[in-house]
DNA sequence: TCTGGGGTCCTAGGACCC
DNA sequence: TCTGGGGTCCTAGGACCC
């Protein structure tokens, strides 16, 4: 392992929800939550205000709305997250082309490639070494505060478990050094649930053979969390407890799967109901899959039924593909095989075993020909119903971003009995007024996210 | 008013081939 | 006539992460 701690990991504190606040003035310094609204919503992120009363991610939204009834409940803006990770991600990319994202909000950085390498390798101590890598550090959170708006928690070390375990510690908005030769000292207090890869599972097998804390798995020793969790798990535990990691940072990996997935607000217990939304899955799944330029050999189709079994069904196709009927005729041909009385609680569809690009698709063009001459299955045709959209029947979402022809942008803070409140505010604006409009006020129009800085430099944000 | 959506990796059994 | 073992692919499920 490395003596100079050349390895960053970089959090961004709260993201989605700071994103918001910084997006909405009325919203800093209050609660605010992000996540599902519907009846079967669960918590993305919650605001360092709202976690406060216990608010968490994954928790369900109505148990958040018992313990913080007061905060803003928002959808989530993925376009304006997305805006945000790729600037931070960029200037994460100024210091070193080894740039590893684990999410819109979380990266790898080693610094030992790009600009700062030969700085590095020619420091005369670790000490030296470790003092410029700091600088870098406090230099990038002060870039992305000033680019953003947002704050960032960043962890140095000599491997990337440290990092990460440093950026945890240095949570909200620090930095914090874990120095190379220090890692098994660092660890061994922590529980056990503090090793990425230990959750609930794997932390009560551990407590069942009497193993709370990080030195407890490193004097069990390899062979027995071997015995415990098997090969590659109790191998992977037991390095980590004793500060072993020697993973290399790897850029831009290649996604190996695309799935779409569904939860409905109210159980489908009809069969046919249960093919349409399937066949609306697919196409949303080949739809993504095109826009990556892959296609894939495998659908998969997931279940979970009312009782909330889940259940997978795969099928390996001869040859990749991106055509929409092939993975929707192959997805209905799985659910034939699930039994789904009772009801089902979401669908799911997906596409494994990814191809760059298409090749010819025979497959594709097979199908098409079978079912031409009428050897296959008839599939009904799907009509393309013309939806014209009465603005009285609009759906705004909390949270939402809106223009008014009159009082400008703003965004939605509520909506029900054919009205809908906005409040009209900008990033760079002051605390925004509120105004509510028919929902089919045809002076107000979705609109996109704005940058949190703005371009000409106005406001101070 | 229980439990999202998008992923990754691992395991284990059976088929199939040599 | 019986008895192998290894490798790879496919499928299903589970744990985990953000």
């Amino acid at each position: 392992m490395r003596t100079v701690p050349s390895i960053i990991h970089l959090d961004m504190d709260a993201f989605f929800a700071a994103v918001e606040q910084a997006s909405k003035p009325s919203l800093r310094g209050k609660p605010v939550i992000v996540g599902g609204l519907g009846g079967r919503g669960v918590v993305s992120t919650a605001s360092y205000e709202a976690r406060r009363f216990g608010v968490h991610s994954a928790m369900p939204m109505a148990q958040a709305r018992r313990l913080c009834p007061n905060a803003a409940f928002l959808t989530g803006r993925f376009d304006a997250y997305r805006a945000n990770s790729e600037i931070v991600m960029a200037l994460l990319r100024e210091r070193s082309p080894l740039v590893e994202p684990l999410s819109l909000d979380e990266a790898f950085v080693d610094l030992e490639a790009g600009p700062y390498g030969p700085a590095l390798a020619a420091a005369t101590t670790p000490a030296e070494g470790a003092q410029l890598v700091l600088a870098v550090a406090e230099d990038l959170r002060a870039d992305i505060v000033e680019r953003t708006g947002l704050t960032a928690s960043v962890g140095v070390a000599g491997s990337k478990l440290m990092a990460k375990i440093a950026s945890e510690r240095a949570k909200p908005d620090g930095l914090v050094l874990i120095e190379p030769g220090s890692e098994r000292s660092v660890l061994a207090p922590m529980p056990v649930r503090a090793l990425p890869g230990i959750g609930p599972a794997t932390e009560q097998a551990l407590r069942r053979a009497g193993l709370t804390t990080v030195a407890d798995l490193a004097e069990a020793g390899f062979e027995e969390l071997v015995g415990l969790l098997g090969k590659a798990h109790g191998a992977g535990v037991f390095q980590m407890a004793i500060g072993w990691d020697e993973r290399p940072v790897v850029p831009d990996r290649d996604a190996k799967s695309v799935s779409v997935e569904d939860t409905f607000e109210v159980d489908l217990a009809d069969r046919e109901r249960i093919l349409q939304e399937i066949e609306q899955l697919a196409a949303r799944c080949v739809r993504r899959l095109r826009a990556a330029g892959r296609s894939g050999r495998t659908v998969v189709l997931k279940v979970r039924r009312f009782d909330f079994s889940t259940l997978t069904r795969s099928e390996t196709l001869r040859g990749p593909t991106d055509d929409e009927e092939v993975v929707a005729a192959t997805a209905r041909r799985l659910a034939t095989q699930v039994d789904v009385t009772g009801g089902v609680r979401l669908l799911g569809v997906g596409v494994a075993q990814l191809a760059d690009y298409t090749q010819e698709d025979l497959f594709a063009q097979l199908e098409r020909e079978e079912r031409e001459s009428g050897t296959a299955a008839v599939v009904e045709e799907t009509v393309e119903e013309v939806v014209r959209v009465d603005p009285a029947a609009r759906r705004w979402w909390p949270g939402q971003d809106v223009t008014h022809r009159e009082f400008g942008p703003g965004w939605v803070q509520g909506s029900g009995v054919g009205r809908v409140t906005v409040r009209f505010e900008t990033p760079y604006s002051g605390v925004g007024r509120v105004r509510t409009f028919a929902v089919g006020d045809e002076e107000l129009e979705a609109s996109g996210a704005l940058p949190l800085r703005s371009p000409a430099g106005e406001g101070t944000g």
